[in-house]
DNA sequence: TTCCATACTTACAAAAAGGTTAGTACTGTT
DNA sequence: AACAGTACTAACCTTTTTGTAAGTATGGAA
């Protein structure tokens, strides 16, 4: 099982994990969430070039695919915190081996 | 040094893997390459969709970026081959986890 | 009654990525 | 003289992704 041969299919895993989190945004995104919930603002600020509209776009797609949590506790002025689901903490280990390798690539 | 944090910037080491192995095709071309040098034709046979201008126009990115080797054996009709050089098979593990993940996420 | 703070929406525009189709170049074989 | 076989190119178009700028909703504070 654990090493089954990957063949490139639609819905080979690969294809899988790029529909996912493929893109421009969603891991930096997921990273930032890896120690805690973070509110809208606070996302943007240490995601200096996201654009507000392409960070709720993409966090309503992580919500969609099960990745992140989003907990709006109606107050006013609006407060509403994002964190990693169970699922969403998977793309952990994905992220480190990216910082790996682009360490290993520049050295 | 191992577990430094990652801000997130122009060039912290996400964007720079995304750069590098981003898109809709470089992970499943660099995945073909796995095992062995593959020549044109044998690659757009195993990755079904993809068009020959897209197969070509990433590999020549893929060159350029020093993951992949191209060996041209200067024949008639003409034969080449690409293989992963030292650091193209930096992204092996990388693949692996991408193929773990998709495997937990679905599950 | 005007403004504040925050999350979110909408309409539109620009840029990037990807796709289609038709061609080139090269020689040995028919 | 035409053709086969392979890697590659070029022109053009469509789709997807990303960006910009403005606007909405809320209730309490000034």
């Amino acid at each position: 099982m654990e090493n089954e041969k990957v063949y490139i299919t639609a819905k080979c895993p690969i294809r899988t994990t790029l529909e996912l989190v493929g893109g421009k945004w969603k891991l930096l995104i997921l990273h930032q969430l890896y120690n805690k919930p973070l509110r809208l603002s606070v996302l943007k600020a240490t995601i200096p070039d996201i654009s507000e509209k392409m960070l709720i776009q993409e966090l309503k797609v992580l919500v969609d695919s099960g990745l992140v949590h989003r907990e709006n506790f109606g107050e006013v002025p609006p407060r509403v915190e994002y964190s990693l689901t169970s699922k969403g903490k998977l793309v952990n280990p994905l992220i480190k081996e990216m910082v790996t390798f682009a360490r290993c690539y520049t050295e």
